[in-house]
DNA sequence: AGGGTTGCCTGATCCCGATCAAGCGACAAA
DNA sequence: TTTGTCGCTTGATCGGGATCAGGCAACCCT
């Protein structure tokens, strides 16, 4: 069936300027006719599917990658197996920016889910930023921004409980699920418990015990992957350490 | 006494060519032109002393801050007057880069002791790395250095036990401090166990303990401030997780 | 010098979350 | 359908590190 194929790569080929995506990623606050330059050296592959690499840590520094659809995690692996997971990836948020430096990726990349991912050669890019001022700008602003987002989380593992942590987790999502047109409330987790734990530092019991815990407090419901936030207010609370359980004595 | 100002004065005023953190800082890899350029627009103030403000959370971003002299810890000040440290500055290192995103700063910058700080406008900066490609090469790899530095903090909070993490801490200042040329095993700490603590994400006790613990073992002798590291071999294998009192099995 | 503050150290106790252990449902392959 | 695996859940126990409390030394201040 080539003309499947056809379509199929087709809806792959989505140029910037048609991508859904264009006012979270790189494009934003471009001019037309420089979102066409960027196109021109975005590249575009077949969609990848759960568990596919898109990068190892040792691995030689070329492109930035973009998720268009799906999700990824970045992780470092530990020897013995284990591994660290660095972040979670939704749509327009780009990957591999610490790799800049030494020109080599310090983390892994994995897609978690069916996804579409844009791969932007770095040397292009970065040539292209200098002829665009406001690609430079915008590069600047979103190194910036991901400085800005782990410095947060460097607060969340150094300060929170585990409560404070998942509802901060979970609230993030649904911030940036709603960023992207999607339910702020109600959602399918793309990653695992076992994952979820690795990346808020917490064992994978804890974070189990603690979505039991959430629902018998009635504050979401959760079957499996499928999320329901049914209290926003409440893990609003909780995750800034206002909770009513919280152990840490604010007012002695 | 005029000539005593205009001395101090022309102290504080090294240009960045005659500055010894040119292979550190910002110049690294411009051409002599080029850092005359950047030179024009940095700006060198009278040094600051122990406690002094550089920026505060929540104001105006408009510069970049480069420690030449002393120490600077950030840190976001809670409400209840606790604060969280985010990090230490050495000379040579660049402050304020998470607030390029928004605009405004999201952490405060304070003095550790008495130090002399450049300032570089941030605007002018953007403008000059334009013209300069290898100043926005600069610029890339600085902002990328500060999300792998930062990723590795996540690391160490997020896996981590206390010996673990105080092990890790000595040997990042000591290898900062011999990059600076100064000893790698004998130095003074600008910082206090308290703020140690809070970097960290542990009790002002534990670091305490752990100090007291640490010269048990003749891995380092520390007076107050005053620390000597005794057995670099001894810490890198606690940092690295294979201490002998390592709490967590590896191989089980 | 005296009196107050602050930083650092040490001991005692407690508790959150890790670890160990076991069971269960979902899903895939045989 | 059965079997095996994997992800998730729940229970029981343990311990690392937080918290509480007290004391000492250094360093302010006048």
């Amino acid at each position: 069936m080539p003309e499947h194929k056809v379509i199929s790569f087709e809806n792959i080929k989505v140029a910037c300027k048609n991508c859904s995506l264009v006012t979270l990623c790189l494009p934003m606050s471009l001019t037309p006719e420089d979102v066409e330059r960027l196109d021109a050296i975005v590249m575009r592959s077949r969609p990848l599917h759960r568990g596919d690499v898109l990068f190892q840590a040792g691995s030689r520094f070329r492109s930035l990658y973009v998720v268009k659809t799906g999700s990824v995690k970045t992780y470092t692996p530990s020897e013995e197996g284990g591994e660290q997971v660095l972040g979670f990836h939704l749509p327009g948020e780009i990957i591999g920016l610490e790799a800049i430096q030494s020109g080599q990726h310090t983390c892994s990349g994995k897609v978690l889910e069916t996804s579409a991912i844009c791969e932007i050669p770095f040397q292009r890019l970065e040539e292209l930023s200098l002829a665009i001022p406001s690609l430079q700008h915008q590069m600047y602003r979103l190194l910036s921004k991901e400085i800005g987002q782990e410095s947060e989380m460097l607060m969340l593992l150094g300060k929170r409980n585990a409560e404070e942590r998942l509802a901060s987790f979970l609230l993030s999502l649904s911030e940036r699920f709603k960023k992207r047109g999607l339910s702020a409330t109600d959602f399918y987790l793309s990653m695992s418990r076992h994952e979820i734990g690795s990346y808020l530092g917490l064992a994978v019991e804890t974070v189990s015990r603690l979505f039991t815990r959430f629902q018998e407090e009635s504050l979401l419901s959760a079957e499996r992957k499928h999320v329901q936030l049914r209290d926003m207010e409440g893990l609003k609370a909780i995750a800034s350490g206002q909770g009513s359980t919280s152990h840490t004595r604010r007012f002695p």
